[in-house]
DNA sequence: ACGCCGATTAGCATTCTTGCTAATTAGCGG
DNA sequence: CCGCTAATTAGCAAGAATGCTAATCGGCGT
């Protein structure tokens, strides 16, 4: 579950896209648009946030609306911070090597 | 350069390295042995590691020495959390599509 | 029902990642 | 120099990620 965010992470587009959610919420054409991949690559960079549950989708009709799921967020940024700290024992980070 | 961190982190195995290193610095060897996969794999993982700078090697004698680059932690955690706060203008955490 | 627009899913090719074994480099001691 | 241990690099195979175009689905308006 954590792997996936991490994942998630690893690709700039998708991290922009979380750049472009901090604002507010946005349609799925309006982040789309704003990059050079297609429309379809875009669309499946989406999916890869929400199934790590950094974003949530809504519909509004006839368009999809993404906004950033917070939390998930201030996990894994909390999970880096307990990389540095010295024994704080909890928040290991660790899931199975493969 | 902000990529191959993000990078870096987005495999477990690796994950898991910096939560051993976390209490202080270790021998590659000794890293190695924790792990299932083989010797040369997890030496790739540290190259990795390093490659991101997120970990230093250091020679001693006939082992290498690896420690916690803490402040490359520290700069992608608070790149997580600048994607929180509303418009905080810097730490865009942008470095372009591909 | 039809067409249209917004968005996702299918299918495919290409490239990157991972992990293995075998070969190599680096340093130490006799 | 030779042998030994520690670790990395080479080379390969399997699998995952990325990105494209074409096809499909969902909802709205006529």
């Amino acid at each position: 579950m954590e792997n996936s965010v991490f994942k998630a992470l690893a690709h700039p587009a998708r991290r922009q896209v979380l750049t472009m959610l901090r604002q507010g919420p946005r349609l799925a054409g309006d982040l789309a648009a704003e990059f050079e991949a297609s429309w379809p690559t875009m669309s499946r960079h989406l999916a890869v946030l929400k199934e790590a549950d950094l974003i949530t989708a809504e519909r509004q009709g006839n368009q999809i609306l993404y906004r950033v799921n917070t939390s998930v967020l201030e996990d894994a940024a909390s999970a880096l911070l307990g990389l540095i700290g010295r024994d704080e024992g909890d928040d290991e980070l660790k899931d199975a090597a493969e």
